[in-house]
DNA sequence: CGCCTAGGTTAGCAACTGTTAACCTCGACG
DNA sequence: CGTCGAGGTTAACAGTTGCTAACCTAGGCG
């Protein structure tokens, strides 16, 4: 199973594979996976209908490399920052870039990943869960790390909490606002207590 | 349409349309809108299938009166916190710990408002969105009543980031830690750089 | 050149699901 | 006591939808 590029929605260089994802993550975004039937995902690739299942095995298929792809950018790139910074509260800070990056670039994914993780089944939801647990957990490590004190469940709590504030993206922006990045990660970084000069 | 009490789930002293909205309101957060069906819905209340026909002329006219139902609740409760607020800065903490309050008690309507908006026929969708527009004003006049400097825009961006922060228990919280209000009201004042004081 | 396979097409089935129709029952009440 | 409507039941229909089957076609390549 080739993994499949967190790129830019409409791209003539995408494979079939990748173009399908993508379409049907904006598709899934809007409507819900339940919301979209075969034939628009189809006609929305400019083939139509049962022509997906020469890509995938299924519907479901899609969901699932879509998710699972999802968490995996976001694991790999949490433990990539992380790995890149001097210290503990740089990571921090490095954390929360690459997340409201992501946010700000893909809210569809976000939504998707938000809505749709009940449509898997059971094994695949499992997995997604699984890699989406090790990202939170990469949180609530340097969070531990920052102040020892904090317990785990209220680290994870944080970071559930500043997950949800940057995700509001995808709710608020309908007119993608530059200054909405810069506002978003201050008020992560306030939520979260970490003293750092913007700009 | 006598209006729905956003009470306990289960409750014998509810009337069957009370009932299958709050029921509803459970599945529909699991599983999503299309993911239930009629029959399953009607067995969970305990009569089977089309028997919710005698309650709801469809099983549109369910998510319809649970959606403005919940809009309703938050706008006319946000208002009342506003009346009885002190000051701005009063009333933008009371404002935190009431939508932190229902974001605690009803985590499966949050969920349901956030998913399944677009199941909706567009002249109710517009009613709804009409209702959350006006809760989301509140906070915003009471921002810029705080600090007239700040755009209006920044403001509805701050606003949906909060909601998204306090929105977060029903994906955090699997076990309802008694920590968590507190914790989320802090990180929300922190985020709206609030300056209060804790208990 | 001739074959094979990747990637399309259309027709159609089988399952599901929202909704309606027709019917039952029982408690309130004139 | 009779009736009547609220609230339930089951049967069944019609539309939708995921998926399969059977077929076509063109380009790479031995």
């Amino acid at each position: 199973m080739p993994d499949v590029r967190l790129s830019a929605p409409v791209d003539t260089t995408l494979s079939r594979r990748e173009q399908i994802v993508n379409t049907a993550a904006e598709l899934f975004a809007e409507r819900g996976y339940h919301g979209v039937t075969i034939e628009e995902l189809g006609t929305a690739v400019g083939i139509s209908g049962p022509g997906i299942y020469k890509h995938f095995a299924s519907k479901q298929a899609v969901l699932a490399e879509m998710l699972i792809s999802i968490s995996n950018h976001l694991l790999a790139g949490g433990r990539r920052e992380i790995e890149a910074a001097a210290s503990p509260s740089d990571a921090l800070n490095r954390l929360v870039s690459f997340h409201t990056d992501f946010a700000l670039t893909r809210p569809e994914l976000i939504r998707v990943q938000e809505h749709d993780l009940a449509n898997l089944s059971t094994s695949e939801a499992r997995e997604v869960r699984r890699l989406q647990r090790a990202y939170v957990e990469l949180w609530v490590a340097v969070l531990h790390e920052i102040d020892p004190e904090l317990s785990l469940l209220e680290a994870r709590t944080r970071a559930h909490a500043v997950f949800g504030l940057l995700n509001s993206t995808p709710h608020s922006a309908p007119t993608d606002n530059p200054l909405a990045g810069v506002v978003l990660r201050q008020m992560a970084r306030a939520a979260l207590a970490i003293r750092a000069i913007e700009l």
